[in-house]
DNA sequence: AAAACATTTCGATGATTATCAAACTATCAG
DNA sequence: CTGATAGTTTGATAATCATCGAAATGTTTT
């Protein structure tokens, strides 16, 4: 995980629109659980739900996939985000790094 | 806090030399102390470390201030950058929504 | 196949951003 | 005050970004 590769991950979020999508993406994913075992984040929703057309909505999801925060999958026409299965925890360790673990040093 | 701030505060940490001065911030910065009580991270050090000018580091320094992750003191000639308190908590929590507190609703 | 729907790609545009060099301000040492 | 050191402000520039409308693609329904 280089500098580069985390600022991208945060500069991802770094963006109103895009926050609120990744929001949504963890509100209706469940924690520690795959692709296959929910139903995601429907970006027909999104394209409902915000402020911002559909060409916009396509883009911001690209980047958060890009950004390795979510996945995206195909379900007939409907395509839904997903949260990867890391990302809570890779950024949110960042904010609390480990200065002295306790048994794996 | 707005999404607007939170995605002010995830702009800031967006670029990879913002988000050097920050982990030097945070890797400086005792846990759960206020600006008196540590040595903070120099911005000269900041300065002299990165590959980047005066100037870049001072816009970079701001915007870090303004996004409400540090605070900038000054010490004699040398200004040191900490992390303000409620940073660590602020962020990391977005990650780990508590859909299901158990002893505080 | 044709129509309808969900989403993407393309091309353009105005806004924001990262960076620098030059000039400036603030603090300290003598 | 003078000179040196630490950092800021200003003004400029090239690059990236968010957004849109129009046209295109892939999927389902009829």
């Amino acid at each position: 995980m280089t500098d580069e590769q985390l600022a991208q991950a945060f500069a991802a979020l770094g963006n109103a629109n895009r926050l609120k999508i990744f929001r949504s993406v963890l509100e209706q994913t469940s924690r520690d659980i795959g692709p296959d075992e929910d139903a995601g984040c429907l970006i027909y929703d999104v394209i409902n739900k915000l402020d911002i057309g559909a060409p916009t909505v396509s883009h911001h999801v690209k980047i958060l996939e890009r950004a390795g925060l979510i996945s995206v999958t195909r379900n007939g026409r409907f395509l839904s985000c997903h949260l990867k299965p890391d990302t809570r925890q890779r950024l949110s360790d960042f904010f609390n790094p480990d200065k002295d673990l306790p048994s794996s040093g």
